[in-house]
DNA sequence: TTCAATTGTTCATTGACATAACAATTCGGA
DNA sequence: TCCGAATTGTTATGTCAATGAACAATTGAA
């Protein structure tokens, strides 16, 4: 553990430092500062930090289904459509029939989406970059590992 | 080109590991799971997420102000009121007038608010321990600071 | 063939915030 | 001392991300 900087107001810091003894409460914190800087850095392409992840998914995934892409996100179908309309009223990815099964849709992204994921991955890489800058490459690849490893843990419990 | 949607497990997993190159994205995962398990921890004893981190710091620090829990919990003096409200309709704290400014609340925890968060306090360090139960001793520590240190950063580049 | 399951969809709702305006009160400088 | 500025709590309203329930169309299986 660290040593605890105190430039700030003291009265303050001490509260907080006795609400982070939750290492959930420290998780909630990290979220809602990546959350803050992700959406500044998605405003200018016209993504936002909800629509990020499926365009992420859809450009690994062409033809993937909505419910697939509701399963890998972990949100519901229903939300699922709301996002695809959106990326596909910008633009982005669209909805294609599948031979077979007329239920299904498969997504694609379109070629104006394939610019726009480009540069906004490269735009989230340079905030990640940005905000991690603190850490030295072994920390990072420490905190995505013991992130993932409560991940794991907790959905494998769920089952 | 096809059309075939996806449809193995492996791709699933594949689709998965992409997405988590992004370590936000594996702190949003966190948090969705620390919430979830969290939340069912709070319901048997009447509190919620969102009431949880105000009722510690009520108890850490007796006859705080609206105002300054707000900037402690970086959330708007408007959504302090209602957490408030909540708070002091289940009898767990309670408003009072501050000598010298009336525009000031004082909060304090109430005897039934004290053996409330004595039961939180240990309900939550139990679904902690469960949760992180896979990380050594170390390796808590180590989430803990790293997580810490992600936050300074972001919150100091904000000013 | 018929009934159960799957897919995408709509609609209403929730939670956890934020913004803006406001009244009451306090403070600070001329 | 007085008056305008700042502070505190509050209400009302909106946003964002996600959920649950119901539904029609379609497919799969017994």
């Amino acid at each position: 553990m660290s040593d605890t900087p105190k430039d700030d107001v003291s009265e303050d810091t001490a509260a907080d430092r006795f609400l982070q003894q939750f290492t959930g409460y420290r998780i909630k914190r990290a979220l809602l500062v990546v959350h803050e800087d992700m959406t500044e850095t998605l405003v200018p392409l016209g993504l936002r930090v909800g629509t990020f992840a499926p365009l992420a998914v859809v450009a690994a995934n062409p033809g993937i289904s909505q419910t697939k892409l509701s399963d890998v996100l972990k949100i519901k179908r229903s939300g699922v459509v709301a996002v695809v309309d959106e990326l596909e009223r910008i633009g982005a990815i669209e909805r294609k029939p599948v031979a077979g099964d007329r239920r299904t849709n498969a997504l694609f992204m379109t070629t104006a989406g394939g610019r726009l994921w480009q540069q906004a991955e490269a735009a989230i890489q340079a905030h990640e970059d940005r905000l991690f800058t603190d850490l030295t490459d072994e920390e990072n690849d420490q905190i995505r590992d013991l992130l993932s490893r409560v991940i794991l843990r907790a959905e494998r419990a769920k089952e």
